[in-house]
RNA sequence: GGGCGAGUAGCUCAGUUGGUCAGAGCGCACGGUUCACAUCCGUGAGGUCGUAGGUUCGAGUCCUAUCUCGCCCA
C-alpha cells in the first residue's frame, strides 16, 4: 500500500469492476420486500453540477445502505428530454449556421436534437459513474423511450376520457421568444423597478379620465375602464363612455369590486385579453377579447399604425404618441413583480390562447390526502406544509406546449366534423363521422408530464411487468426541495390516478448547495468550474466531495460548500488508507474475521464496545434519514478513537513481548477496521474498497458484504478505558504547559487507590501514551512520600505527582490548588441546591439524579485530595 | 399580502422525541522528523446558543412577542 492514497489512480478501476461483476443488478427474491428509488432524471442536455453530486450521494449511499442490508435493491438511472430546454439549446446550435427549426422542418430537427441528445446523455452518465453511482445502468430509462412514450400515452388518455384533461381557450402564460405556452410553475416572479405611465383618457361628450399602467402597449387593447363601485371620485362616471386614444375605439366605464382605489388614479384600465384580473373583470361584464400581439411578441393587426413593432418598440412609440396628443399627464417610477420565463428569462405575456389542460382539483385532493394520512412521509417534516400551501392553492394545469421536442399530444382533431379522437393507438379515422380527414395536434406535451409518470414509467407501466409488480410502488424519493411542486406533488397526483398507489412512502428533500458567498451556483458564474463536481472530484477523489455533501448538511437546509471542507474529507481518506496500512502491515492473512479471541484484554474490550456502539447509532440515525449526523459519529470513532488512541495502546502491546496480548491486539485491530469501513462504505465507496481489498476478508467486495450487527456494550470496559485516558490527558496537558519537550520521558508518583490494579495492567500504555520514564514511575496504591517540588493532578480518584525537576514553584502551586478548589466548591455548591430541590428529586428521572449524585460526589473526592496535597505543602 | 426556514466559537456548520449539548472542521497560538499518516501528532485560547418574556425541578432544545437575513407562493 502506498503512502498516500490517490483516488485519481484508485477510483475508475473499482468502479468499472464493480460495474463488470454486475453488483449494481438487484437480486429479486419474491419472499424479500425490495429497496427501491427511481433516480431524479437530470436534463439530458445539460451537464452535471453540485446539485446532482449531492443527488448522488445521498441516493448512492442509502443504496449501498440498503443493498448491504441485504434488501434487493433497485436505484434506477435516466434522464429527461427536458422539453423547452433542450430544443432551446439545439436552436441556439442552428442559429450559430444562420437556420431556424422551421428551416429544418419537423423531422429533421427532431433528428438533430436526438444527435446532440446523443452526446450530452454520455457525458452525464460519465459523470455519474466518477461519482461512484451504484444503479443499475441496465435499467436506464430516457423519458422519450418507446416505453416511457406508451406510458404518457396511456396517462394521457386515461385522463382525456376521464374528462381530468381538456381544451380551452384561456389566458395562459405566454413566452414570446420560446412561442410557446408555459406552466404557472415556470414562470419566475421577478421584483423590478419599472415606470407607472399616466394617461388620460377623452370622455364622449367632454372631460377625461386618468388611468395609469405599467404596459401602455397594452391599452391597444383596452375594453373598459374599471373603478371602484365605491370610489366617491368616479361614481358620476359609471356608465360613461371613454374614447380609447389612438384608436380611438369607444370603451365603457364600469365599476368592479377588484379594483384598488388605491392603485395609481384609482381608475384602471381593462386589457381582458393581456391580464388575468383584467380577463375576470372583462368575464363579468362581457367585455370583448381584443388580443393585440403575435405569438412573437410583436403587435398583430388590431394594433393598428403599430402593427408588426415589438412590444417594447410600440411601447416608446405609442408613449411618444400620446404625449404629442398632450394625453400623457407623468411617469413615474414603479416597483412590482414581473414574470419571466424560467427557460430563458424573457419577460412573459399573458396571453390569449387554446390550450390543452389538467383538471387538477381532484388529482390535488388525493395528493394532499396521501400526505395528511402518513402514506407518504416527507422529509424533514416542515415541507409538508409547503406542499399542502400549493395544493391547496393550485390552479389547472397547462400542459401543451408548442414545441416539437417532446410527446406529441395524442389527439386527432377532424376536419369534417371538428370532433377530437384521443386513443392510445394512433387513429386512422375520426371516432366520431368516421372521416379520414383527421390531423394530429401539432403540440407537445409539457416535460414534467412525463416524469411526472417517472415512478412506474420506467418499472414498465402500463404494462404488468415483472418489474412493475416486484419494484412499485417505490420507497424513496430523494431530491431538492426546489422541485417539489414541479416533480414530487405532480409524481404523487399522477401516481396516485394512474395506478392507485403513492409512487413511494417517503420523500427526502434535501437542501441547495451554494458557494462560500451563499450565491447559488450557477454556469454564468464566474469561478464556475471550481465547482464542477468533475473539478473537485478530479482534485480530492469522489470520495472526498460525497462525504463533505454527506456530512455537510441537514435535510432541507442549504449547504455552502467550501473548498476546505472538501479537502478535510480528502484528508480523512489519507488517515484511513494510513490507519489500514498500518493495520495490514501488523497481521498475517490468518488473523481471520470469524471469531475472537475470548478473555481480551482491556483496550481490546473497549474498542469493541464502542465500535459496537457505533454500529447501533449509525444504524439507526440512517433509519432515521439522519445520513449527516450518522457519517460524522464514523468519522468521529475513526479518527478520534480508533486511530488516535486504540491504534496507540495496540502498539503498545504489538512491540511487547505479551505474544496473547498481540495476538489480540492484531485480531481485534482487523476486526474492527473491517467492520468499520463497511459503516463507511455507503459514504466512501472508493476508499473503502480499497482498503478492504488489502484487508483479511470475507466474500468479493465490500459493496456485497453485510451490514455489521451491532455487539454487546462494555460499560466496565469504556470506564476503565476513559480514566486511562483522562489520566494521560492530564499528564500531556502538564506538559504542555510546563513545556516539556515531547520526547522528553518525564518522573511520575501516582497514587492509584481504588484503580491500582487497573494502572499496574496498564502501566505500559501510561509509560508510552504519556511519556513517562519507566525507571521513574512510581505506581501504587498510596504514596507514602511526594516530591514537594511538583505538580498535582487529580484525575477521577487517581492522584498524580509530577516533579517536573526545577519547574515547579511550590508557592505557585499551592496557588493553583487553592484556585482548583474553589472551583470545585462552587460546583459543589451548584449540585447541593440541585440535590436538595425536592421538585427535582421527584420529577427528574432516577438516572438523572444519580448522575448529578455521582457528580457531586467525585468533586468532593477531588476537593479532599486537593486539601490534603495543599496541607503537606504548608497550606496557603 | 400569505407561507416557510435560518440566526450557536474569527469562518462554515452539527446539536430530532427538553436533563454530560455547549460541540466539529477550518483558521489562530504554542510545541513536535515518536518506526500508519506533516493530506500528520500533542496542547491551548474563544460562545451568557439574535433579543425580551413565558412554561418547567431543568430550555440552543417547547410557547409568545420582536429584530435581522434568506427562500417559496400570490
Amino acid at each position: 500500500m502506498p503512502k498516500t492514497y490517490d483516488p485519481q489512480k484508485a477510483e475508475k478501476p473499482i468502479y468499472d469492476w464493480w460495474e463488470k461483476k454486475g453488483y449494481f443488478r438487484p437480486q429479486m427474491h419474491p419472499w424479500k420486500k425490495p429497496f427501491t428509488i427511481t433516480m431524479p432524471p437530470p436534463n439530458v442536455t445539460g451537464a452535471l453540477h453540485l446539485g446532482h453530486a449531492i443527488t448522488a450521494a445521498i441516493e448512492d449511499m442509502v443504496t449501498r445502505y440498503h443493498r448491504m442490508k441485504g434488501d434487493p435493491t433497485l436505484w434506477l438511472p435516466g434522464s429527461d428530454h427536458a422539453g423547452i430546454a433542450t430544443q432551446n439549446v439545439v436552436e441556439r446550435e442552428l442559429a450559430k449556421e444562420g437556420l431556424t427549426r422551421h428551416d429544418l422542418g419537423r423531422e429533421r430537427f427532431i433528428e438533430r436534437v436526438w444527435q446532440w441528445k446523443k452526446v450530452y446523455h454520455k457525458r452525464i452518465t460519465d459523470q455519474h459513474r466518477r461519482l461512484g453511482v451504484s444503479c443499475d445502468w441496465e435499467r436506464e430509462r430516457f423519458t422519450l423511450d418507446e416505453g416511457l412514450s406508451r406510458a404518457v400515452r396511456e396517462a394521457f388518455v386515461r385522463l382525456y376520457k376521464q374528462g381530468l384533461i381538456y381544451r380551452g381557450t384561456y389566458l395562459v402564460n405566454w413566452c414570446p421568444r420560446c412561442t410557446s405556452a408555459i406552466s404557472d410553475l415556470e414562470v419566475i416572479h421577478e421584483e423590478m423597478t419599472t415606470k407607472l405611465w399616466y394617461v388620460r383618457y377623452p370622455l364622449e361628450n367632454g372631460g377625461f379620465i386618468e388611468v395609469a399602467t405599467t404596459r401602455p402597449e397594452t391599452i391597444l387593447g383596452d375594453a373598459a375602464v374599471a373603478v371602484h363601485p365605491d370610489d366617491e371620485r368616479y361614481k358620476s362616471l359609471v356608465g360613461r363612455t371613454a374614447i380609447l386614444p389612438i384608436l380611438e375605439r369607444r370603451i365603457p366605464i364600469i365599476a368592479d369590486q377588484v379594483v384598488d382605489p388605491e392603485f395609481g388614479t384609482g381608475a384602471v384600465k381593462v386589457t381582458p385579453a393581456h391580464d388575468p384580473t383584467d380577463y375576470e373583470i372583462g368575464q363579468r361584464h362581457n367585455l370583448p377579447l381584443i388580443n393585440v400581439l403575435n405569438e412573437n411578441g410583436t403587435m398583430n393587426e388590431a394594433a393598428g399604425p403599430y402593427q408588426g413593432q415589438d412590444r417594447y418598440e410600440c411601447r416608446q412609440n405609442l408613449v411618444a404618441d400620446l404625449e404629442k396628443l398632450g394625453l400623457l399627464v407623468k411617469i413615474e417610477d414603479y416597483q412590482h413583480s414581473l414574470g419571466h420565463c424560467q427557460r430563458c428569462n424573457t419577460v412573459v405575456e399573458p396571453y390569449i390562447s387554446t390550450q390543452w389542460f389538467v383538471k387538477i382539483k381532484p388529482l390535488a385532493d388525493a395528493a394532499i390526502a396521501a400526505v395528511r394520512d402518513g402514506r407518504i412521509r416527507i422529509v424533514p417534516e416542515h415541507f409538508s406544509k409547503v406542499y399542502f400551501n400549493w395544493l391547496e392553492h393550485i390552479r389547472d394545469w397547462c400542459i401543451s406546449r408548442q414545441l416539437w421536442w417532446g410527446h406529441r399530444i395524442p389527439v386527432w382533431y377532424c376536419a369534417d366534423c371538428g370532433g377530437q379522437t384521443c386513443e392510445t393507438t394512433d387513429p386512422t379515422e375520426c371516432a366520431h363521422c368516421g372521416s379520414t380527414n383527421i390531423s394530429q395536434d401539432p403540440d407537445v406535451l409539457d416535460t414534467w408530464f412525463s416524469s411526472g409518470l417517472w415512478p412506474f414509467s420506467t418499472l414498465g407501466w402500463p404494462e404488468e411487468t415483472d418489474d412493475f409488480k416486484y419494484f412499485y410502488p417505490t420507497t424513496m424519493r430523494e431530491t431538492g426541495y426546489d422541485i417539489l411542486f414541479f416533480w414530487v406533488a405532480r409524481e404523487i397526483m399522477l401516481g396516485l390516478a394512474m395506478t392507485g398507489q403513492t409512487p413511494y412512502s417517503i420523500v427526502y428533500l434535501h437542501g441547495l448547495i451554494r458557494n462560500e458567498q451563499g450565491d447559488k451556483i450557477s454556469k454564468s458564474m464566474p469561478d464556475a468550474e471550481r465547482y464542477d463536481p468533475l473539478n473537485i472530484v478530479d482534485e480530492y477523489g469522489a470520495d472526498a466531495l460525497r462525504f463533505t455533501l454527506l456530512t455537510g448538511s441537514t435535510p432541507g437546509n442549504d449547504m455552502k460548500l467550501s473548498l476546505q471542507r472538501v479537502e478535510a474529507s480528502r484528508n480523512f481518506a489519507n488517515k484511513i488508507w494510513n490507519a489500514a496500512r498500518f493495520v495490514v502491515s501488523n497481521v498475517s492473512t490468518s488473523d481471520g474475521l470469524t471469531s475472537l479471541p475470548t478473555d481480551l484484554p482491556l483496550p481490546e474490550r473497549w474498542i469493541l464496545s464502542r465500535h459496537n456502539r457505533l454500529v447501533e447509532d449509525v444504524t439507526r440515525l440512517i433509519e432515521q434519514y439522519q445520513y449527516g449526523e450518522a457519517g460524522r459519529q464514523i468519522y468521529d470513532f475513526l479518527w478520534g478513537e480508533f486511530c488516535d488512541w486504540y491504534i496507540e495502546m495496540a502498539k503498545v502491546r504489538l512491540y511487547g513481548q505479551d505474544t496473547a496480548a498481540q495476538n489480540a491486539a492484531r485480531r481485534v485491530l482487523v476486526y474492527v477496521l473491517e467492520r468499520t469501513m463497511r459503516l463507511l462504505h455507503p459514504y466512501m465507496p472508493f476508499v473503502t474498497e480499497a482498503i478492504w481489498q488489502n484487508l483479511p476478508h470475507e466474500g468479493e467486495s465490500i459493496m456485497i458484504a453485510p451490514w455489521p450487527e451491532p455487539g454487546e456494550v462494555n460499560e466496565e470496559a469504556e470506564a476503565g478505558i476513559r480514566l486511562l485516558m483522562d489520566i494521560i490527558r492530564a499528564i500531556r496537558n502538564a506538559r504542555a504547559e510546563f513545556n516539556v519537550s515531547p520526547q522528553q520521558r518525564i518522573t511520575a508518583a501516582i497514587a492509584a487507590g481504588a484503580y491500582y490494579d487497573l494502572l499496574c495492567a496498564h502501566r505500559d500504555i501510561l509509560l508510552s501514551l504519556a511519556r513517562l520514564d519507566p525507571q521513574r514511575l512510581q505506581l501504587d496504591k498510596a504514596l507514602e512520600e511526594v516530591p514537594a517540588q511538583a505538580l498535582t493532578l487529580v484525575v477521577g480518584g487517581v492522584t498524580i505527582y509530577l516533579p517536573l525537576a526545577g519547574m515547579v514553584d511550590v508557592e505557585a502551586e499551592k496557588t493553583r490548588i487553592a484556585s482548583e478548589m474553589e472551583q470545585l466548591t462552587r460546583l459543589i455548591a451548584d449540585g447541593q441546591i440541585l440535590l436538595t430541590n425536592e421538585n427535582f428529586i421527584a420529577k427528574a428521572p432516577a438516572h438523572v439524579v444519580q448522575r448529578e449524585r455521582d457528580k457531586v460526589e467525585s468533586y468532593r473526592e477531588k476537593w479532599q485530595k486537593l486539601r490534603e496535597r495543599l496541607e503537606s505543602l504548608g497550606g496557603l
